[in-house]
DNA sequence: AATGAATGAGATTTCATTCAT
DNA sequence: CATGAATGAAATCTCATTCAT
């Protein structure tokens, strides 16, 4: 877990916790720019100036979040890789509209904030090769059964698709999402395991 | 246009179309977030209460913005419509760097600013129909040379990939997207009106 | 008529008059604190430079609208005063809560503004003298019925509790009410004209 | 006291006691419209931001301003009463100019903020209903000298001429206070416990 | 007779951050 | 380990008024 250095309060403190929780929660239903000491304090039930005592900058209390939720974010992708039909569950996982709304916080977030956007950058770049690697092994030569397909290309389109579907029933857009999932679903079927 | 009838000031008057632009750079460059009056008037060279002698609220500008952005965009994604090889101009449009940066501020902005959501939301589902109408004319039975496609899917499909290439791009992320543009070219290539 | 020789725009002119209602309307609904040339202008649907430019100052159009509005209640009170039983018929105008609700808040604003002031100070004086000179002709001797009374004093006592029950109203008070306007009904049955 | 468990600083906190105190004098002086962050900070010799660190609002602030008027009126009608003519003493406290003039101020001021009408309402009836107690015990049978009158009314017709008279000397307005003046000490006179 | 443009001032509020205890 | 106090900066918006046309 070492991974801030300069962390204050103990990692494992309640108060910490409480408070990087209650950001989360203003992420998600009122967006990044909804961050701020007195609203995360107020939300958290605790005193203002005790937000600074465990996050100095608010940076640093956004990268902690951002950290956290990557984290939980990697336990949902690695669980999805481990399941019976890997590439249909990640699927699922692109598509999940409570994960998705609040990963692209997150990215708006890192257009603004260097400390941000280095670490989602890092980090995705790591998740990316990790996908990578793991459908490699699983698809092995199934992958030709779609033309001009490789996993590396595979996982970014089904995440931009993904990510634009959610994006657009945010807007309340409606056309071609179904269609957009139909296509999805027949290289699912393609490349799925229990077809011989 | 007729589209906001108590707007101060003729549609062309020089310090509203500064004002405008000056707010467009700053989105651009510093993100949504970076828009207030101070902020604006410093970049436009004017007084901040001309800001809002020509739009009362921020949320006016915003929206005007947007409006001034979408209608850019109307002309390109036409363009491209009109030229000889249509899905690759569209291609084109949906990975220009530029374009899709702001594309994404301005959908950033709106999961924040009600009025600037509903305008992405009409005039997107607008112009995804448009492209769909023109697709299917376009294409015609070509698009049986893709399984399980169709012009409305292939549109939303070619989007979210570009959006997810250069969003991940402004990351630092490079994994996946050399692949994932091998694949659309596998597509466009089937496509194209050339290869009878 | 010839009240305030700066005036500019003709005093009948129909715009003077609809931003006069206007104005009138807003202290009455929102108090006299909502008065301002955007406001005014929205009401009156006219354009804010207009305002100006009937009434430079925003003084002067307190001023007026005082002075109008001190007109309307001199019919009334004069049309009290020659009723069959004026007594009572001005205690009536003393409890019109409307009346009284405006007329409080041209006091409030009287102690704001300097012309109002003075306006609302010489105007008060001249009614009271004004109905002092009336009651004592019509009651006469009928006002030693009450011990102690004299028509100055009966006209401003009346006016007094008439404005404490209309004022306490507006903020939820009953207490003592229906007690004060029996004590009331008390003196204008033993002064009314018909009691022999 | 127990009234605002939300307080920033000790109730006896010098700050917040000064920024009270200041904001009392300006709304004396000046009115309540004259009550800013700037003119209360100017006043009270503090910087504007430490207004809102203990005053969140305007608002809070004002009924804080209130409350502390309202206390101060309740020891002087206490006192009133507690005195060997209590009603005199009361009428001397209806009639005393300084008091009643920012209670004008108050009054005004409920109209415009619903926290201060509110707590004006509330309070107002409560001390009405002390007044009406505390006479009706006092007063005994003494009070059917005066034909039609109830402790209940009684109270309301002297705050109300009282409030009439203290209101008219501030616009210069003279005709029948004397008079008014009179009729209520032949009240007194009547209703005067040495009278046996 | 009327109006659009412009502007300096100020109101209200929120914020991140520092500091002493 | 925690917190109350304080503050400079800025955000958003409203206002009265002036001026040129």
């Amino acid at each position: 877990m070492a991974v801030a250095p300069r962390r204050i309060g103990a990692e494992t403190s309640a108060p910490r916790a409480i408070i990087v929780e209650a950001t989360r929660q203003l992420i998600a239903e009122e967006g990044y720019s909804a961050v701020s000491t007195r609203r995360v304090a107020a939300r958290a039930g605790l005193k203002p100036s005790l937000i600074h005592y465990y996050f100095p900058t608010t940076d640093d209390l956004l990268v902690e979040v951002t950290r956290i939720g990557a984290e939980e974010s990697d336990r949902m992708i690695e669980d999805a890789l481990a399941s019976e039909d890997p590439l249909r569950a990640l699927w699922q996982f692109f598509v999940d509209t409570s994960r998705t709304a609040i990963s692209l916080e997150f990215m708006a977030l890192a257009t603004r904030r260097d400390a941000v956007r280095q670490y989602m950058g890092e980090h995705s770049e790591m998740m990316r090769a990790r996908q990578v690697e793991i459908l490699r092994r699983i698809l092995g030569d199934r992958i030709d059964r779609l033309e001009g397909f490789d996993p590396a290309g595979l996982t970014l389109v089904l995440a931009g698709i993904g990510r634009a579907i959610v994006m657009e029933e945010a807007l309340g857009v409606k056309t071609g999402h179904a269609e957009a999932m139909k296509i999805v679903e027949t290289w699912l079927d393609k490349l799925a395991p229990d077809q011989s």
